[in-house]
RNA sequence: GCGGGGGUGGCAGAGCCUGGUCAAAUGCGCAGGACUUAAGAUCCUGUGGGUUAGUCCCUGCGAGGGUUCGAAUCCCUUCCCCCGCACCA
C-alpha cells in the first residue's frame, strides 16, 4: 500500500468538492488565520508548523459544526527579495547557489534579477507545496502584498490615510545605526561586526568656560548634584567646534560622531588638553564653578573625552581624585596647588542601604581597589554601584527639588530639565563598534522628519491592553510577554527607503515597512475572494469602498456610484465582513509575539469597535530537526516538499504535533516521522482486515474498550479547545491505539460491532491530526460522506464503566506480579493461587485513610485501632501496616472496595489469567487459606502462590 | 541591564499552580520475544541503579539549606542554560 497515493487521492477529492471554500451562512463561524509567510524561499518544515496548528483547529471546529475559514496570504514587503535580486544581478555566487539549491535551473536564474519574478515564482511554489500538503485552506483568498498587487496596495494606502486622519501617524526624529557608504540604516543582518550593538544615550553636559562650553558626556545625569571637578586628558588634542550659536570643546573623535547627529557643525580649531587644566568651568544644574583636573584615564574615544567627576558615586572618579591628592609631582606639573586639591571631598547625593551615601568609596574598599591600574575591578565596581544606586537609591538633601525621590524615577527628569534649560544635549553612542557588510564603519545618524506610528499613545495603549486582557492567549505565559511589550511600546518608524512595499501616502518616496503593512489584512481576505472572482478591482477601490465594507460608513447608493460597483455587491461584501469578523484565532510563531501580534492588536483597536477585536491568539515555538536548529550547513534543512515526499502529509503532521506544544520548541524527528508513516499504513491495513472479523460475543474487554474510548474523546476535546496538539494526540492517537492493541491482544474472538465503533470514533477523532488517513478509514468503514462532514465524536457518559476499567487494571497488575514471580521461580507454573485479602483489611484501610487525615502520629494511630476489638486479634499485622503506611502513604491502595466484590471480580475474570499463563488459577479468600502468603494479601493486591 | 521561560531517564518531553495514591505519561532510541523462508513493518515484554521465593528495598528530579509525618512539587540561597529588547522578516 502506498500512503502517498492515498493522500493524493484525498487532496484531490477535497479540492474537487471544494470543501474548504467557505461562504457566509447561518451557522456559527470560526475564522482562524496565521501570519502570512515571507516568500523569498520555498516552504520548509518550520513554516509548516504554525500552518498545521491553525489547520488542526480549523478541522476541529469544522467537525464541531462551525462554518470555518482558513485563508492563506503571502508577504513580499521589505528588503530581502530586492536584495536577493540585486545579488543575482551582481552575479554573487552564494546567492545563485542558494537559488540553485532550491531547485531552480541554471538557465532560469537570469529571471531572478527581477524582484517581481521572485515574488511570483515563490508564491507559486508555496501554493503548490501547501496545496499538496492538503491544508484546509480557501485558496481563492490568497494574495501577495506590496505595490505589485494594486488591490492590496489600495487597501494599505487606505489604511494609512485612516491612521493619519486619526492622528496616529506622526512625524518625528530618531537615531539609527547608519552606514555612510550605503547611505542607509544598517540593521543587524546587514552587519559584518557588531550584530548585537545597541544605541546608548549619553547626556552631554555643558560647562561654561568663558565663551566656550566644555562638553562632558555621562550615562548618569542624576549624579550632577555630586560634581566636584572635571577630568580632561592633558595629552589629548581637543577641538573647538561651532554648534549653532555655541562653541563647544570636545575630542576629535566626538566631533566626528556629532557630525551625524547635529546640524550646522563647524570646526574652529584645536585645543590641547593640558591648556585647560587648572581652570574653572561652570557646572550645569548646580551652577557652581568647578576645577578642571588632569585625568590620564580619560579615553577620548568614549563620549566626548571630557568627564565630569562625581567621586561620591563613581569609582573611577573617586580613585582618580585620591591618587591625584597624593601625587605632588603631577600637581606641580600642571601648576596645581595640592592643598586646594586635597580640599575636594565627595559630595553625598544618593543613599542606599547596601552602600550608604559614599557608594564609590565603599565599593572601592570592598573590591580592594587602590589604583586606576585595576581597570577590570573598577569597571566591576562601577557596574555594581550603578545597579544598586539606580534601582534602590534615593536622592538626598543635596539634590534640590529631587531630594527624597527614587533614583530610577528622577534620572530622566534631571536630564530633561537640563536640556530644557540649555545646560545639556544628547549624544548617541553604539555599545560596540559596528562594521557594515560593505566593510565601512557605521555611525549613529539622527534621522529627521520620519513617519511614525504612534504606538506610545496612552489612550491607544490602554485600549490595546484591554483588548489583550479580554482575549484568550494560549499558552497563557504569552500574555505576559505581550502585556509587558505593550506597556513598553514606543512609536514605530514605519517608512523605508529601500525594499518592496506600498508607498506611504504622505511621503510616497518611502515604502511602508514590513511590520506595518500587515496589521489588519485579515479583513482583506474577505475582499480578496471578490478580486479573485474578478468582481472588484483596483479601480473600484476608492476610500469610500473600504469605509463602507469594513467600517459601515456611507450610503450604499452613493458608495455604489462612487466605486462603480453594484449596490448589491457592496452590500454583500459588507455582510461578509460582518459575518467573518472578528478573527477567532490567530496562531503564530512565538517570534512575532513582541512585534507583529502587538501591532495586530493595536491596529484592530484603532479601526474597529470592541465587537470586532480579535478573540484569541495562539503561539508556538520554533522547529528544530532531530534536536538541532535547522540550517543548510548542518545538512538538516528539511523543506516541506522533502517531508511530503519522504513521510507523506499525515506522518509529517504527526511528527510536528506529537513533539511540540505551547511556546517551547518543537522537534521534527525524522525517525519519528518514518515510524508514524509505518503506523498509519498499519492502521489502514487493520481496518481493511475488519471484513474478516465476525465475532459476536461481548465480554469485559468490549465494555472496557468502549469505556476507555469515552475518556479519550473527552480528553481530546478538552485539549483541542486549548490548542494543545500534543496533549490531544496523547489520547486521540497513542491512547486509542494502545487501548485497541490491548483489545486485539487479549480478546479471543474479536467483536465486529466493537471494532467498527472503535474505528469510527478513531477516524473522526483524529481528523485534526491525520485527515487523509481518517478519510481512508472512514471510507473503508463504508461511509459515503467525507469524514470532514461528519460530527466530531461526543463523550458518552453512559458507556463509561468505572468498575470494568478497574477490574482490567487489577488484572494487568496481577499479571505483572505473577509474571515477576514466575521469573524468580524459574519454572512453569501448574497452579496459580490468588489469595484475596481478609475481610477486615478492607475496613482497616478505609478507616486508616480517614484517621490519618486527622492524626499523623504513629502511636496515636496504633492506640486508636487497638481500642477496637475486631482489630485487636490482628494487632501484629496492624502495627506493621500502620508503621509502613505512615512512612510511605503510597502503599495505601488506590481504591478500597470490599472482599466480596474483589473475590467476584477475580472469579469472573480468571479466564484471562489462565489464558495468559496457560495454567489453572485458584482463587481463595484469606480466611480459607492456611498458607503464609495469606498474610501478605491486601485489598487490590492478593497474595500469590505459584505451584 | 530589563523582561519572559527553563534545568526531570540514552533523547524529546509530562508531572510543579492545587505536597501524599508519582517518580517518570507519551513518543523516539535500545534489548528480548511473537509473526515471517527471511528482512522490514506490526504486535508483545523490558528499559535510572541495586537486590530478590515473592508482588520488594535503596537511591535518584541542577546544587545547598528550610518548612512538613511526608517535597520534583511550597520557602530561602546559589549555579547554569535559552529567548525577546524594534527597523530584522
Amino acid at each position: 500500500m502506498d500512503i502517498h497515493v492515498i493522500e493524493k487521492k484525498w487532496v484531490k477529492k477535497w479540492k474537487d468538492a471544494k470543501i474548504f471554500e467557505s461562504e457566509v451562512g447561518s451557522r456559527k463561524k470560526f475564522f482562524a488565520t496565521f501570519p502570512y509567510p515571507y516568500v523569498n524561499l520555498s516552504p520548509h518544515v518550520g513554516h509548516a508548523y504554525s500552518a498545521i496548528r491553525n489547520d488542526m483547529v480549523i478541522r476541529f471546529y469544522r467537525m464541531l459544526g462551525y462554518n470555518t475559514l482558513f485563508p492563506f496570504g503571502f508577504h513580499a514587503t521589505g528588503e530581502p527579495i530586492v536584495g536577493a535580486a540585486k545579488r543575482v544581478k551582481k552575479g554573487e555566487e552564494s546567492q545563485i547557489k542558494a537559488f540553485e539549491k532550491a531547485g531552480i535551473k541554471k538557465e532560469e536564474i537570469e529571471k531572478f534579477k527581477d524582484p517581481e519574478f521572485i515574488v511570483k515564482y515563490f508564491v507559486n511554489e508555496w501554493v503548490k507545496d501547501m496545496g499538496e500538503f492538503g491544508l484546509a485552506v480557501d485558496w481563492r483568498r490568497s494574495f501577495y502584498t506590496t505595490s505589485l498587487n494594486q488591490e492590496y496596495n489600495a487597501f494599505v494606502t487606505w489604511q494609512f490615510n485612516k491612521l493619519k486622519e486619526k492622528g496616529l501617524l506622526v512625524k518625528g526624529t530618531h537615531p539609527v545605526i547608519y552606514c555612510p557608504e550605503c547611505d542607509s540604516a544598517c540593521g543587524s543582518h546587514d552587519r559584518k561586526e557588531g550584530e548585537d550593538a545597541t544605541i546608548e544615550e549619553y547626556v552631554l553636559l555643558k560647562f561654561k568656560l568663558g565663551d566656550e562650553h566644555l562638553i562632558a558626556a555621562t550615562l548618569r545625569p542624576e549624579t550632577v548634584f555630586g560634581q566636584t571637578n572635571l577630568w580632561v586628558n592633558p595629552d589629548t588634542s581637543y577641538v573647538r567646534i561651532k554648534v549653532g550659536k555655541e562653541e563647544w570643546v570636545v575630542s576629535e573623535i566626538a566631533y566626528e560622531k556629532l557630525k551625524w547627529q547635529q546640524k550646522d557643525l563647524e570646526k574652529l580649531g584645536n585645543v590641547k588638553g593640558s591648556t585647560l587644566i587648572g581652570r574653572y568651568a561652570k557646572a550645569p544644574m548646580i551652577k557652581k564653578e568647578i576645577i578642571i583636573l588632569p585625568g590620564l584615564f580619560v579615553n577620548p574615544n568614549v563620549g566626548t573625552g571630557i568627564v565630569t567627576s562625581v567621586p561620591s558615586d563613581a569609582p573611577f572618579d573617586y580613585i582618580a581624585l585620591k591618587m591625584l591628592q597624593r601625587d605632588e609631582n603631577l600637581c606641580k606639573k600642571y601648576g596645581l596647588d595640592i592643598e586646594e586639591i586635597k580640599k575636594i571631598k565627595p559630595i553625598p547625593i544618593i543613599k542606599t542601604e547596601e552602600l550608604g551615601e559614599f557608594s564609590a568609596e565603599k565599593a572601592c574598599n570592598d573590591y580592594k581597589i587602590k589604583s586606576l591600574n585595576q581597570k577590570d575591578l573598577l569597571e566591576k565596581a562601577t557596574k555594581h554601584v550603578y545597579k544598586i544606586g539606580f534601582h534602590k537609591g534615593v536622592m538626598n538633601k543635596n539634590c534640590g527639588k529631587y531630594a527624597g525621590k527614587k533614583v530610577e524615577l528622577v534620572k530622566d527628569k534631571v536630564s530633561e530639565e537640563m536640556i530644557k534649560n540649555n545646560e545639556a544635549g544628547l549624544l548617541h553612542e553604539m555599545s560596540e563598534p559596528v562594521v557594515c557588510r560593505c566593510l565601512t564603519n557605521c555611525v549613529i545618524k539622527i534621522l529627521e522628519n520620519q513617519w511614525f506610528i504612534k504606538y506610545s499613545d496612552e489612550i491607544w495603549k490602554k485600549k490595546t491592553l484591554k483588548c489583550l486582557n479580554d482575549m484568550r492567549v494560549l499558552p497563557e505565559e504569552a500574555r505576559n510577554v505581550m502585556k509587558n511589550m505593550i506597556i513598553k511600546m514606543k512609536d514605530k518608524a514605519c517608512a523605508r527607503k529601500s525594499g518592496l512595499g506600498t508607498p506611504l501616502p504622505c511621503d510616497p518616496k518611502c515604502n511602508i515597512e514590513c511590520l506595518s503593512d500587515s496589521t489588519i489584512y485579515m479583513s482583506y481576505y474577505i475582499i480578496q475572494k471578490h478580486v479573485h472572482n474578478k468582481e472588484v478591482s483596483v479601480k473600484n477601490m476608492k476610500p469610500e469602498f473600504f469605509d463602507y465594507v469594513l467600517l459601515k460608513k456611507g450610503e450604499p447608493r452613493i458608495v455604489a456610484k462612487k466605486t462603480g460597483l453594484s449596490e448589491e455587491l457592496i452590500k454583500q461584501l459588507k455582510k461578509e465582513f460582518e459575518y467573518w469578523y472578528p478573527v477567532d484565532l490567530r496562531n503564530s510563531g512565538k517570534d512575532l509575539l513582541t512585534n507583529h501580534l502587538i501591532f495586530f492588536l493595536y491596529n484592530h483597536t484603532a479601526f474597529w469597535p470592541e465587537k470586532y477585536w480579535p478573540k484569541a491568539i495562539g503561539a508556538n515555538g520554533w522547529v528544530t530537526v532531530d534536536g538541532m536548529k535547522m540550517s543548510k550547513s548542518k545538512g538538516n534543512f528539511v523543506t516541506l516538499r522533502d517531508a511530503i515526499n519522504k513521510y507523506g502529509n499525515d506522518a509529517s503532521r504527526l511528527a510536528f504535533m506529537d513533539t511540540g506544544e505551547g511556546i517551547s520548541d518543537a522537534d521534527f524527528s525524522t525517525k519519528a516521522a518514518l515510524s508514524f508513516k509505518n503506523k498509519l499504513v498499519s492502521i489502514i491495513e487493520r481496518v481493511e482486515m475488519l471484513k474478516d472479523v465476525k465475532g459476536k460475543d461481548k465480554d469485559v474487554l468490549d465494555e472496557w474498550l468502549l469505556s476507555k474510548v469515552q475518556k479519550r474523546i473527552k480528553n481530546t476535546t478538552i485539549a483541542l479547545k486549548d490548542y494543545l496538539n500534543r496533549t490531544a494526540l496523547k489520547d486521540s492517537f497513542h491512547g486509542l491505539l494502545n487501548d485497541v492493541n490491548y483489545y486485539y491482544d487479549k480478546k479471543k474472538n474479536l467483536n465486529t460491532e466493537t471494532l467498527n465503533y472503535f474505528w469510527s470514533v478513531f477516524s473522526r477523532l483524529n481528523v485534526p491530526f491525520i485527515p487523509h488517513t481518517c478519510e481512508e478509514v472512514n471510507e473503508l468503514l463504508g461511509s459515503k460522506e467525507f469524514v470532514h462532514n461528519l460530527k466530531y465524536p461526543v463523550f458518552d457518559k453512559k458507556l463509561v464503566n468505572e468498575s470494568v476499567e478497574e477490574n482490567v487494571e487489577l488484572l494487568k497488575d496481577i499479571n505483572y506480579d505473577v509474571k515477576n514471580i514466575i521469573k524468580l521461580v524459574g519454572k512453569k507454573p501448574k497452579n496459580i493461587t490468588l489469595i484475596i485479602s481478609p475481610a477486615w483489611k478492607y475496613d482497616f484501610f478505609k478507616e486508616f485513610k480517614k484517621a490519618f487525615e486527622k492524626k499523623k502520629d504513629v502511636k496515636e494511630l496504633i492506640n486508636l485501632f487497638m481500642k477496637q476489638e475486631e482489630y485487636k486479634k490482628n494487632s501484629k499485622q496492624i502495627i506493621g501496616l500502620i508503621n509502613a503506611l505512615v512512612k510511605d502513604l503510597s502503599k495505601l491502595p488506590d481504591k478500597v472496595t470490599n472482599q466480596k466484590e474483589e473475590f467476584e471480580a477475580f472469579n469472573k475474570n480468571k479466564k484471562f489469567i489462565e489464558e495468559e499463563f496457560n495454567s489453572e488459577v485458584i482463587i481463595v479468600k484469606a480466611e480459607d487459606s492456611k498458607n503464609l502468603k495469606a498474610q501478605t494479601a491486601i485489598p487490590g493486591k492478593p497474595g500469590i502462590l505459584i505451584e
